[in-house]
DNA sequence: ATATAATTAAGAACCATTCCTAATAAGGAG
DNA sequence: CTCCTTATTAGGAATGGTTCTTAATTATAT
């Protein structure tokens, strides 16, 4: 009654996404692996992401992307969009319950959770700019 | 000097867009105006709808989609999604501009707007959920 | 050690989106 | 109204991340 196995490929996919702080898409943790003399398939790399986000092991990340990006923190939290290296970044604020409470209220839907995407610009592109200014 | 063109096919895309209140992506305007028997190219409703959101004359939707949505209303308004239909319904709630205030406060980067979306089950998909039941 | 079935590698298929180019037509000038 | 300029379009090829397919592999129970 075998039903979930331990594979090297899982393993290592895993290890990879969580050592990536930068909430990458699947084909970024493929590419990743491929850098480091990994040889495993594309087709694994999607399917363990899918599948580990599916079991709650990782967090599919709520991002209005083209793209679906994963993320090893599974406590919720939400993103900070820079608008200029389109980088993600993590917020410091809590989540806010009221929120869902305010829309349970005045909304007919059955309201289970919200995510909050911020746009702005980062730290390290606001240096840049002003560097630029000058 | 002439800049911009009013063209038929920019005002047959932006009108369809209007009409349709499912916040649709750029494909599903196209395949409107196919079943309306338009011949406006694919790329043209791409182009135009894209250019418009750039003007602010509509919005890009920020959906955590894995395409990008179009919204004819530009008042800023909050996204519920239902998980049972994947539809995209607008919230009542208003606006929350103490969350940008709280991430300013607690995160360093400059942060002009945020954006929230629901995850719950629609009026909808409820009662039918509901009616399966029994 | 063997059996079986979950998992993988490899790459073809998919499909929304973007890109390219020649043809078209909006709108200003005469 | 007619001509010119050039923004815009139609049509379709190209792109590229994701999904799908299939034979080969390998984790795990027995």
């Amino acid at each position: 009654m075998a039903e979930k196995r331990n594979t090297h490929q899982k393993k290592m996919i895993l290890e990879t996404l969580c050592e990536m702080k930068n909430h990458p898409t699947a084909y970024m943790v493929f590419e990743r692996l491929q850098e480091m003399g990994s040889h495993i398939s594309k087709s694994t790399v999607y399917r363990n992401l899918s599948e580990a986000a599916e079991e709650g092991i990782i967090l599919k990340l709520a991002i209005t992307d083209s793209d679906v990006r994963y993320d090893g923190n599974t406590m919720p939290h939400y993103h900070i969009r820079c608008r200029e290296c389109n980088g993600v970044y993590d917020s410091k604020i809590p989540y806010q319950d009221y929120i869902d409470e305010l829309s349970r209220k005045e909304d007919g839907e059955l309201i289970s959770s919200h995510m909050i995407e911020f746009n702005g610009v980062c730290q390290k592109c606001k240096k840049r700019m002003e560097e630029k200014e000058k």
